[in-house]
RNA sequence: GCGGCAGUGGUCUAGCCUGGUCUAGGACACAGGCUUGCCGAGCCUGUAGCGCGGGUUCGAAUCCCGCCUGCCGCACCA
């Protein structure tokens, strides 16, 4: 079952979507006005408003419906918080790749295992020379090393004057939560499972970053850290989730070279043991909903397994959710990862202060484990852009409660006070909580295209009926359909129809297509 | 980061090879006006460009160098 089937449309070029999502301020190139920024994008109005929908989502799906708790801790970090996560050791690090057969390796073990001597944090052009004097090769082939490169994915900079303190911007917004966990214990009640939510801005400092979005030097994550008792890795609401399907490529068949996908129950997947235990599989199952949520389609969807290779350093299961794209092909844009007692244990070690909790039937001293969903923001944001366009024949279709405007109001002509009428709907619908945009310019057909290419689901139009009986037409992005609607029942029904409660035919009365009657007749106007 | 290709108003593009006639032309879009009685109609007016920096030359969009950005391949993505 490779995947082979072809997509809703081609994407003509991966440009094409990029152009629209340019011209119509949804990503703009950072510090365009001084040549760009590689590996960083501003979100122009409309797409700040598709992120912060797509943002506002992962919140109902993630604290409100979980009881999570969610914090805000700061993006620049003091180095000994990363250098206790593991960061430092693992982000900052050289690397060299042999000439000859290619495969590249990590400078410092290298040479602490053929010289003894521990190069970690030492220049670039000192570990260059040394590798030269020592005659290090290749541990594969004995081929000569090349460049040694500077592999520093962490922003450092200092705190302070002086420029002793040295910070950097976070990796993660992870270490936040585990720094505040005692505070967090007490304040969830000293409970668990305990869900802990972050969402905010995370930096890595790409080689080179490429794929638009997909891999920036700054980004926005969500995360939720698990806390929970390692001797009772269930959740409460698992019946909620048991059944729903799960696709999984499994670590042992990516290994074997197999792309090989398995489709199980959540409950089934901890049953036979493919996911390590309950928590995990729902939280599995709540991203899989999550992600469909956002409108993109389950058959794009999967969750790959990681190769112990691929394992981050904290973690000792980890799966990706994956969306295919287009233009990318498989994008991994969340990963749920057991990260054990890795990070409290860790920094109880560095601080000296004890991160073990109590827990009260049987007074049991734990060491909480933590599972960890953890969502690239801008790549799912991708993914909806580029989902909407594939599904919109004329532009983009978002799903309706997602779309960066939901109502386009434009009186039918720009006069006989219809445009006073339709600025008048325009206020009220923007008050009654709706994203609205008011609209007089050019042909009223000229409109709805414009409203079709950023998605508007429903546009609605002011014309001298309105005046005389106060109602308003509807029309449907999709379908170009229309429907007429009193306008006390406006707020309602749009609301209705953009959460799919409401079958648009309900919506109103039908419009005829053509008013018939004398069209050539009277030929004589004022 | 390495190699290849490319960069002209918001978008697409003509011009570049064979420097001057380019105070850079067109289309679409956008804004204002007229018009317009339901699906990108028309007319008028307007805004706006040679990625950045340096060099060659009497003269550079055009030739040369560096940088930036983008695309493709390699590497990297803990």
């Amino acid at each position: 079952m490779l995947s082979s089937d072809q997509g809703v449309k081609p994407l003509s070029s991966g440009e094409e979507l990029m152009e629209l999502a340019k011209r119509r301020g949804f990503l703009w190139p950072s510090f365009e006005l001084y040549g760009g920024a590689s590996g960083f994008y501003d979100f122009g109005p409309l797409g700040s408003t598709l992120k912060n929908k797509i943002v506002e989502k992962w919140r109902e799906h993630f604290v409100r419906r979980e009881d999570s708790l969610e914090i805000d801790s700061p993006t620049l970090t003091p180095e000994e918080v990363l250098r206790a996560s593991g960061h430092l050791e693992h982000f900052v690090d050289l690397m060299s790749e042999c000439g000859k057969c290619g495969q590249s390796f990590k400078i410092s073990e290298l040479v602490k295992e053929r010289t003894g001597l521990d190069v970690e944090g030492k220049p670039r052009e000192e570990v260059e020379a040394l590798l030269e004097e020592k005659g290090i090769t290749c541990p594969d082939c004995g081929g000569r090393l090349g460049k040694v490169l500077e592999f520093n994915t962490m922003f450092r900079t200092t705190i302070g004057p002086g420029g002793r303190k040295v910070g950097y911007l976070r990796p993660e917004t992870a270490q936040g939560i585990f720094v505040d966990f005692r505070r967090l214990w007490r304040h969830g009640r000293e409970r668990l499972p305990l869900p802990v939510a972050q969402i905010g801005k995370g930096y890595r400092n790409e080689i080179s970053p490429r794929q638009g979005m997909i891999r920036l030097r700054e980004f926005t994550m969500a995360e939720l850290e698990v806390f929970f008792d390692p001797e009772n890795p269930t959740h409460p609401s698992f019946g909620k989730v048991a059944g729903e399907r799960l696709r999984l490529w499994r670590a042992e068949d990516e290994m074997k070279g197999e792309e090989r996908m398995v489709e199980v129950s959540a409950r089934e997947a901890v049953e036979k043991g493919m996911v390590c235990h309950q928590l995990m599989a729902y939280y599995l199952a709540l991203t899989k909903r999550f992600l469909m949520d956002l409108g993109l389609p389950e058959e794009r969807l999967r969750f790959r397994e990681q190769t112990p290779g691929q394992r981050a350093h904290y973690s000792r299961e980890t799966w990706d959710a994956e969306v295919r794209t287009e233009r990318f092909g498989w994008v991994e844009v969340a990963g749920i990862a057991y990260r054990t007692d890795y990070d409290l244990s860790r920094h109880a070690e560095a601080s000296g202060e004890s991160l073990s909790v109590v827990l009260q039937p049987g007074k049991r001293k734990v060491v909480c484990h933590v599972v960890e969903p953890s969502f690239g923001i801008d790549r799912i944001f991708y993914c909806v852009l580029e989902t909407a366009y594939l599904q919109g024949r004329k532009g983009l279709r978002f799903k309706k409660e997602l779309s960066p405007l939901e109502v386009g109001v434009f009186p039918l002509l720009r006069r006989d006070g219809l445009p006073e009428k339709a600025r008048e709907v325009a206020e009220l619908l923007k008050q009654r909580g709706f994203w609205t945009e008011y609209d007089e310019a050019g042909s009223i057909g000229r409109r709805y295209a414009r409203a079709d290419e950023v998605g508007i689901p429903y546009c609605v139009t002011v014309d001298h009926r309105t005046l005389s009986d106060g109602t308003v037409t509807i029309r449907e992005r999709e379908t170009a359909r229309q429907v007429r609607t009193p306008l006390e029942k406006l707020p309602s029904v749009l609301s209705s129809l953009l959460k799919d409660e409401l079958r648009f035919e309900e919506a109103g009365t039908p419009l005829e297509e053509k008013e018939e009657g004398e069209e050539e007749e009277e030929g004589e106007e004022g």
